[in-house]
DNA sequence: GCCAGTCACTTGCATTTTACAAGTTACTTT
DNA sequence: AAAGTAACTTGTAAAATGCAAGTGACTGGC
């Protein structure tokens, strides 16, 4: 426990370990991140950065940073002269793929398409 | 096709299944609102905002709308005098269970224990 | 009829987060 | 020495969030 880090607790919200979940990947782009790591081979900001989705570049660093104090990445050198980093996931960020691939499965069955049409499967609509 | 509501489409800002599915959903409370729905019982509008999460009313209203206009929640009246709406999901939203599932176990196997201190598992911390 | 109470929101406003553009630092290549 | 590249940081405007208070429809008791 010694050498620990300064950084600052976290008081969750909740107990709920959905709740607390989101708290730290709950937003538009984190799950981008792990996911570029992940099956993408992306590992340097650079990388990051030129994604479809065009994360700017203050929120990737910001993310980065909170992910690596969470513990789901990792920074490391990958080269000195210029000293460069690459980001890798921990296991903790691999422990990801499962939900990663659920939200994939459920966005390819209900999302896909295009532009979004507003109207469910035939008999959900709100017969206004 | 005809009959279709009046709201606007929505350009989604890549292909990308996750990028797309983290549009509507990616965020600290839409998924927590689908909890309740799904497991909670919770099916009024009173009832969501007492959760733990203490949720603010309008954010739960306009999550609602959206969750409504996207065809994952369906609005019905369930009395009158006084008129009252429950909310409940439709099959596209309850298709969200095993995603849901997954990040608790996530959350479960990698959040728990009440505050969080910044320590990755043996072996990934930053040996800085 | 009048008053208190409940439910389902809406409104106003302060705070926080996000987005976009531009700038900075360190180092390399020509 | 000049130009280029990677990895950020900074500034600022726009949008989202959080909190408190208010509104409207109705009900049930006196």
């Amino acid at each position: 426990m010694a050498g620990r880090q300064p950084a600052e607790d976290h008081a969750f919200r909740s107990e709920c370990s959905i709740s607390r979940s989101l708290e730290l990947v709950g937003d538009k782009w984190t799950l981008l991140i792990v996911r570029d790591l992940m099956w993408h081979g992306k590992h340097t900001f650079q990388a990051l950065q030129e994604s479809a989705e065009r994360i700017p570049t203050n929120i990737l660093a910001e993310r980065l940073r909170r992910l690596i104090r969470w513990g789901l990445v990792r920074r490391e050198p990958y080269q000195d002269r210029p000293l460069r980093h690459a980001y890798h996931l921990t296991d903790r960020g691999r422990a990801l793929e499962p939900l990663l691939l659920q939200i994939m499965q459920w966005g390819h069955a209900h999302l896909d398409g295009g532009l979004y049409t507003p109207s469910g499967p035939a008999g959900e609509r709100d017969p206004s």
